[in-house]
Formats: structure tokens, sequence, C-alpha cells
DNA sequence: CTAGGGTTAG
């Protein structure tokens, strides 16, 4: 324009400056459009081309340059006070949102509908649920709540806040809706838990005629972890075929960890090296699902391409992801190396969640010794996982008086927790202490501590099927019980030995033959071999972790019947074919 | 000229 000979106007710089600002930080194009627009007079003193000169200087990282424009602004307006407050959450420092919408206010300024979402906007990054609620109130009272968008940033700051409930009354409130009202709704409960209800505002939403947009879809992908949203994620992968929304950077990677969730790899892996570009969720969430499963070499595989590819540094989450994957995979002495250098490799400070993960893969590899000395030597104070990750791996290895110590930490820290205290009375039951076992049960029952029930369900045609040990309550209970006897001779033929090391209390040997027989996950299974028509691998679900009699047994069933029996503890998957498991029995 | 919603770990 300008080699042209043309003059440029008072339309020309902000859209100039719009432009520039997403270019990259280091380009100097924003600066030298700068010097341009006061060589044309138009800065300072134009309020439109400072506050967007304001804005790139911002999005363009350079703060000071920002800052100082800011300061010697002649006539600041509400906009440059937003562009100052959108900035700074944009940028993670809300505090200063909130400072700088005070400071409009002092300057006798009017906050408009802009300054209000974003004051919300900060609440909500901050956590300030009283201002939040306080400011709620006065936005009303000033008749903001008459406008969408603010209402959309109140539904996003409850739902932040964990507040979903209050999240619901203001959506309900909303005469007007648009498509981010009906995601930031979705996303208020995704964010807390609350899968189902997620999906059902989400079926509402497309009833109600909503396009799935890429908000939409990666935000209600989240509902589908574990093997019940299976089912659904393969829709509304579909869904996003359909919208083409599916080459989404966050469709993709929420897509990536929807199928590994799911044990699902194979999937996961398909849209991961499909996919033109990946970012830092994207690895994260494939190294996760390597980590799933417990495939350590492909987990590593996957890092070291990250690794070599350059286009994104790792961060704290792809480590935990890999030092996990080595530990369920019995690669002990890599995940180990990986831990011992991250700092120096990566500039990565190990975390709480990291000693957790190293304790973990020191414990399961029966190193509980070195595991306790890396928790001595740890410069903040050890937290319930990784006290936890080390009585896990005290029981599993039967080391009785270091799991001892664990679990009186563990008291401590968290006294009501069921877990911890049947995890210490199942330690000792199996070392044959059953005086110290039964002292436990005794302890929690005078404390008022009651042991969460454990379950397994299963879905078919759309129902879940929710079994609990010696239920007797199915409408198929008869069936069940009579399959899974034959089951038990022809597991005998092969040369199955019931494991009872783990029966709780203190019962004769055949007694606690018939009780693991009536374990959660054993009736489940059953259910399953009986609806599911062959072929169709049996998906199960368990809320606490699967039982050492029931894992063998599984091995035995998975080839006797020839099925593919997939479960998916609290902890990890077990893949069971043709009498093996996927965790190769390290777990 | 400024604005509202989304993906990983725990």
């Amino acid at each position: 324009m300008l080699r042209l000979g043309l003059r440029p106007n008072d339309f020309t710089f902000p859209s100039a400056f719009k432009a520039a600002a997403s270019a990259p930080p280091r380009s100097t194009i924003g600066p030298q459009i700068h010097s341009l627009a006061i060589k044309f007079g138009y800065l300072p003193g134009d309020p439109f081309v400072s506050c967007a000169a304001l804005d790139m200087y911002f999005k363009t990282g350079r703060l000071m340059l920002a800052r100082h424009l800011f300061g010697e602004m002649p006539n600041r307006n509400v906009v440059a006070w937003n562009a100052v407050m959108t900035n700074a959450v944009l940028d993670g420092r809300p505090l200063e949102t909130i400072e700088a919408y005070f400071g409009l206010w002092e300057a006798g300024g009017l906050p408009n509908v802009v300054s209000v979402c974003a004051f919300f906007n900060a609440c909500a990054g901050a956590m300030f649920l009283s201002l939040g609620e306080q400011f709620h109130g006065f936005a009303v009272k000033c008749g903001f709540e008459m406008d969408v968008s603010v209402l959309n940033s109140m539904v996003d700051f409850y739902g932040k806040c964990r507040c979903a409930g209050k999240a619901r009354l203001v959506f309900d409130g909303m005469g007007v809706r648009n498509s981010v009202s009906w995601c930031s709704m979705i996303a208020a409960y995704a964010q807390n838990g609350a899968e189902e209800e997620a999906f059902a505002v989400y079926q509402r939403a497309r009833c109600a005629g909503e396009e799935p947009t890429e908000f939409m879809i990666s935000c209600v992908l989240t509902t589908c972890a574990g093997l019940l949203g299976l089912d659904l994620g393969r829709t509304l992968h579909a869904v996003a075929v359909r919208s083409c929304i599916d080459a989404n950077i966050f469709v993709a990677s929420a897509l990536v960890d929807m199928y590994g969730k799911c044990g699902c790899v194979e999937d996961a892996e398909q849209i991961f090296f499909e996919i033109p570009q990946r970012n830092l969720v994207t690895w994260n969430a494939m190294v996760g699902g390597y980590a799933h499963i417990g495939d350590a070499q492909n987990a590593l595989s996957v890092f070291d391409d990250m690794i070599r590819s350059g286009e994104t540094a790792p961060n704290y989450i792809t480590l935990v992801n890999v030092i996990t994957a080595c530990s369920r995979g019995g690669l002990t002495k890599e995940g180990y190396e990986l831990f011992e250098t991250m700092k120096e490799k990566f500039g990565i400070e190990p975390r709480i969640e990291h000693y957790a993960c190293v304790v973990d893969l020191l414990g399961r590899a029966g190193m509980e010794e070195r595991a306790y000395e890396v928790i001595c030597g740890m410069p903040i104070r050890p937290s319930i996982s990784v006290w936890g990750a080390l009585l896990g791996a005290c029981k599993m290895h039967g080391k009785t008086e270091l799991g001892r110590i664990a679990a009186e930490k563990l008291f401590e820290l968290d006294p009501q927790d069921p877990g911890n205290h049947v995890l210490l009375s199942n330690m000792f039951a199996s070392a044959g202490r059953w005086a110290e076992a039964t002292y436990i049960r005794k302890e929690m029952k005078n404390v008022g501590i009651k042991k969460d029930p454990g379950c397994s369900w299963v879905t078919w045609k759309n129902v879940v099927h929710v079994f609990r040990a010696k239920d007797t309550k199915h409408e198929m209970y008869d069936e069940i019980h009579a399959l899974l006897s034959k089951l038990r001779k022809q597991m005998q033929a092969a040369g199955y030995m019931p494991d009872t090391q783990y029966s709780l209390y203190d019962l004769e040997e055949e007694e606690k033959e018939s009780e693991v027989f009536q374990h959660s996950e054993k009736l489940a299974l059953a259910f399953g071999l009986i609806c599911i028509p062959p072929g169709v691998p049996i998906r199960i679900m368990k809320n606490l972790r699967i039982c050492v009699d029931c894992h063998r047994a599984f091995k035995f069933i998975s080839g006797i019947v020839d099925r593919e029996i997939i479960v998916r503890d609290n902890n990890r998957f077990h893949h069971f074919k043709q009498y093996r498991c996927s965790c190769g029995d390290y777990w």
C-alpha cells in the first residue's frame, strides 16, 4: 500500500496491528507498524490505533512495551483497560485483571460487557468463588445479566469453581443461548466429574439444533473415559468426521486420549499418526495410551520421537506418563534412569507425582527398600499417593513390616480412607497374621470407616449390569452360577489352582475357594459370556483392583472359551487372550 | 480497537 504511494488512514493501522498480533513473537512486524503509525501522526493520540497496538504488544509477549504504551496513552478508554484485563487472564495472571478492573473504576471509566466477562474469567482462573459471587450480584444490578456473553462467562466461572449446580442455575435462567452457552454448561459438568449430566446437556443441545463444534466435541469426549464410554466415544468420533472437525487439534487430542483410556491403543495410534500436527497434549495423550495398557516399549519410543521431532518439549505430565508406562511394563531400569535425569536432560524438576511413580516403579519390581530410601530422601513432604504406592508394593510382595510403616503414615494423612485399612488388613491376612488382620477390621468398625464395596460392571444393549461379590440378586443368577461351576471344573482340568492367599478372613481352605468364586468380576464375566455373542470381546470395569485369583482364572477362561476379555480396574487395563494377560502378570 | 467455551496428569 505504501509502495503504491497510498496514504494510510485511521482504519489502516488497527487492522494492521490485529494481523501483527498473530505473528510469531520474534517477528518485528508489529514494532515496524508502530513506527509507521507514529510517522503518520496516529500515535500517540488516536485511541483506536493505540488500543490495537497495545493488544498487539500483549499478544506477542512484549509486556514491557505494552505497559509502557499503556502508561503514556493520553486518553485511556475502556477498550484499553479491557485489553489489559483480557490479556492478563489469557496469560494466566488473573490478579492483574482484577487490579485493572479497579484501575478502570478509579479512573472514572465505566466497565462494559467485555470488562465484566474478563472479571469473571479472572475469578475462574484464580478460583475466587466468593469474589465472583459478589460480582455476580453487582453485574445483575447493573443490568449485565441481559447479555449472553456475560451469562456464558458466569456459567464458566461457576463450573471452574466446582459449583456445577450454580452454573446450571444460571444456564437454566438464560432466555437466549448460543453455542458457547451449551459448551460452557457441558464443560462445567464434564470438569466436575458429572459425566452423565454433561452428556445429557450435549444431547439437549443437539436436539435444540446446535451444530457439533470443535469445542463441543472435544469437551464431550472427556466424558467417555473408560470402557463404558467406548461406544459413545466411537459415535462422537463419527460425528466429528461428519462435521469435518476431526483434524482439529483439540478434537484429535481428545480422541487419542479417549481411545487410550478405553484401552484401544490401535485406534489412538491411527489418529495420532495421521493428524497433520501434534501438540504437547496430543503427545502426552499418546504416551498415556501406552501407559494405560502397560506398553513401556512403545511409550519410550513415542517419547523418543517427541524429543527428536523437536516439535514440543516434554513437560511434567509427559514424564509422569512415561515413568508410569515403564513401571507397568516392567522396564524398571529405564524408568528409574528417566526419573534421575529428567532435571538435567529436560529441565523438569521432579514433582510429587514423579516420586509416586518412581516408588511404584521400584516397588513393583520388588525393590521396596530402595523405594523407601527414595521417599526418605525426598525434598518435599511425601503425599498420600507416595505412601500408597509403597503400601501397595509391600502388599504385593509380602513385605509386612515396611508395609506397616507406610500404612501408619497413610493413617496419619488420611485417617478416613477405607482402602488403606483394607490393604493393611489383607496384607496381614496373606501373611497368616490373622490376629492383626482382624484387629484392623475391628478398628475400622469402631472408628466407623466403611469399606467401599467392590463391584464390577458390564454393559450390554445399553444397560449397565452391576455385580457385587456374593451377589445373588441378579435375575440371571442361576445361569451365572451354573456357568461358573462348569468353568471351574474345566479350569481345574487345565491346571488351574485357586489362589486364596488374599481371602480376607481366616476361613477353611474350601470356604476360601468358594468365596473367591463369588467375586464380582467373575460374576460379571459369566454374565458377559452368557449374553454377549461369541467373538465379541467382553469389557468389564471394576472399581477396585482386580484380585489375584480372578486374574489367574481369567487367563484360563480366555483360552478355554477362546474369547478376549478386557478388564479395566481402578488402576490399569488387563487384556486377556489365549491364556495370557497383557500385563504379563506384572501389576 | 477489547470479549464468552475445548484436549493431557492427579
